[in-house]
DNA sequence: TGAATATATGAACACTCGCTCATATATTGA
DNA sequence: TCAATATATGAGCGAGTGTTCATATATTCA
């Protein structure tokens, strides 16, 4: 019921809390809305309205996943005049999507 | 609408069937139960009973997880006897996961 | 063959998710 | 201050998800 998962030898294991949150980090991978997203922000700094234009989605759709994003770590945002302007938090989003890649193509 | 998403120099880039493809893929690691099968596979082969001990989630749940983690290809199985062992398919799962976890140890 | 065991499967349900629509908030410039 | 622009937010919906419960299928062994 409580207990841990050990994983292999490299001491790699998960507690209960840890697994609900990496369910919750990959939950944000597990839309394409979201990924096309994130994959706008891989280029650099970009507003709402560039990011809205680039992935075709709603200017409230995007708002919506840039939130949900935002609110797991994943991006991070700086307000310029009227424009407020999203980046990718860590090079870490990059590697697992470019893992998830690899695997997709074998 | 239609399309590609190119990122940055390294080439890397995403049409709108590897975008969705993709998506399917990180819903299979945005549960936790299906994340503790994989963890429990980390340590090699194992039946279903095993897998329903360690991760504590019931025969049918675990059965029904099982299924869409085969049919996502994270997972294979053979029968011996009354049993059906099941394996990690490839490699690049654990490095996902441990990708993931890197990231949330920040 | 028949009981016991291991696993899979289908239906049903509560819950979650991503979207749209309407509207609110914030900022700028006239 | 007011209109225009950029973004965020809340309600509501249709679709999808993970579980349980009951049952089906497969295999072994007596």
């Amino acid at each position: 019921m409580d207990e841990e998962l050990y994983l292999d030898s490299e001491e790699f294991f998960l507690d209960e809390d840890e697994l609900i949150e990496m369910a919750e980090l990959f939950k944000m991978f597990g839309d394409s809305t979201r990924i096309k997203i994130l994959c706008v922000l891989f280029e650099g700094e970009r507003c709402v309205q560039e990011i809205t234009g680039a992935t075709g989605a709603s200017q409230s759709a995007v708002s919506h996943q840039l939130r949900l994003l935002k609110q797991a770590r994943l991006i991070r945002s700086r307000r310029n005049g009227k424009q407020i302007y999203y980046t990718l938090a860590d090079d870490h989003v990059k590697t697992i999507l470019g893992m998830a890649k690899e695997h997709l193509e074998e």
